[in-house]
DNA sequence: ACGCTTAATGTTACCGGTAACTAGAACTTT
DNA sequence: AAAGTTCTAGTTACCGGTAACATTAAGCGT
């Protein structure tokens, strides 16, 4: 920048302005002076040092998120909206995987802050005590989302997985089923997850259907083939079953490629919900019944 | 630093070097001062202004990234593996997408290079010149994944999508397929996808099976529905196809799905084979031939 | 106990921008 | 044309760490 600046026989400052200012100046002169700044900058390879910026305006630009898993196309589109609004407010993200952990996501908000991040996104509402008190000496606007906490850090932006369930079972409910099952991880490693089986409990107790089945695919994320392989479990526990709520979408779909392989007619012998309207349970044959969540916008 | 230095009575740099060694020391009183500045630092809620640390150390500890798209299970597994990779040599990834658009990419360098990573990943070989030059003048490591470019940067990881796809084709013919049409993207903007194309018309004609039929699926990144649709279209345009190779699995499987529902029988009346080993590949019934690449240890 | 070697700590300057303030130029109003 | 107002440019200090060098303390062999 003083390269630049002694070039135009101008201050460090006069650049650092020009650089700084997008609308035009209202005096002409300014303006051709911003403009011949700018050529110069090309002209001369400059790329200015955002670290620079950041140590002395205090400013990190950065927004900081931290997600479970890209391998989902919730949480990948979650991430796209997330950049697209923070690209939008010439800010950049930071992104962090926890893989269902919250231990990881300890580690990451510790690096993350490191960084001096101007916000945080955090998924769900499951995090360590150390991440929470982290944030709050960290004075920075705190989002979590995909869920609706009971005691919110700050901000949120979700829905209840739980009453989405339900409302679910409520609907195969009407559809005429009675005999529903539910397929999906049992562990506490995804409470997404575990809200969802306990939406499904409730509105099984609410309608009168009584327990109904519970099959648990294993540890999350739950994938496709461990759908598959909860539906043969379910057809030797309870063949009765007449429908069946999936976790995700993709074990729903696992769930469906066995009914085919089995010759269990999907919907006629048996019905198949998942939850997240993935592209797969738009796609595939039949399609999958499912709760509809617009990740882009929740982003 | 310097309140927990206060503190303790010692000056800032014995602080700092106490933070950035890992190891313990030589001596027993050296080692017992460090464990009290870190627990100082722990008590007093110290968090590192990295910013800092990279303005006088010249050391972002950032790897920048650069993909395509992470609503695609190739490129978010690619990233997992690079996260794993740059963590554990205490880096931190950096990570952008490009939705497949050079003018974005382009856009992505020059706001990439602001913070000085210390070395940049990109995906494919189709950068723009001023991409290009930008790299170049940075200074920092470049490697190129998923592609084998004619004239690399620097460091490329990857394979040929078109050498791939004409093995892939040759294996059909190895089984008795001999009308093998292709499914794909004919944009330019997924070059990997064009390359595929390429591989496909080359093996045709190196085994003397005639043009056979290209069905464009429409712009990158191709849906399921779109490789749906664009099996409706092969059914009407050449209906004696006995095989159909798709640029990408999730192409595939749209193709499947509309096989089964039309009652084509798969692989009785048409084979149908993909590209990258995804997920509902393996699920789907039947399974989707493929080609399997190790996206994890690619990253 | 002495001098030598090695490790630990302290001191000073600096990384490249911007905030805050000051001085000056241009435009406006009376 | 003078005084007031607004906009622009320059000056100085500083953000919070670490590099580089200087200094002091500790260990060690004779």
């Amino acid at each position: 920048m003083a390269d630049v600046a002694a070039r135009l026989g101008v201050s460090k400052m006069t650049v650092s302005r020009a650089l700084q200012r997008n609308g035009s100046s209202p005096r002409a002169s300014a303006e051709v002076l911003r403009q011949n700044i700018l050529q110069a900058c090309e002209e001369m390879g400059y790329v200015m040092d955002h670290t620079a910026r950041t140590f002395s305006s205090q400013r990190s630009g950065f927004i900081a998120a931290l997600i479970p898993t890209l391998n989902n196309s919730n949480f990948s589109e979650t991430e796209h909206g997330l950049a697209q609004a923070v690209e939008a407010g010439g800010l950049q993200l930071l992104l962090g995987r926890t893989d269902y952990l919250v231990e990881t996501e300890e580690r990451l908000v510790k690096t993350m802050l490191m960084r001096r991040p101007e916000g945080m996104v955090l998924t769900g509402d499951n995090h360590s005590a150390v991440t929470r008190s982290l944030l709050q000496a960290a004075g920075i606007p705190v989002v979590e989302t995909w869920d609706v906490p009971a005691k919110p850090i700050e901000h949120s932006v979700g829905f209840s997985n739980a009453d989405a369930t339900a409302t679910l079972v409520g609907y195969l409910y009407a559809k005429g089923y009675r005999r529903i099952a539910f397929l999906g991880g049992t562990s506490e490693r995804d409470p997404r997850g575990v809200d969802r089986r306990l939406g499904y409990v409730r509105a099984m107790q609410a309608l009168g259907l009584g327990t109904g089945c519970v099959v648990s695919a294993g540890e999350p994320p739950v994938s496709m083939d461990q759908g598959r392989a909860a539906m043969v479990q379910l057809m030797q526990q309870w063949p009765q079953a007449d429908a069946v709520v999936c976790v995700s979408d993709h074990c729903a779909f696992g769930a469906l490629m066995e009914c085919h392989r089995q010759g269990w007619a999907v919907p006629g012998r048996i019905g198949i919900a998942g939850f997240g309207d993935f592209e797969v349970g738009k796609a595939s044959f039949p399609r999958i019944t499912t709760v509809a969540i617009d990740c882009l916008d929740l982003g």
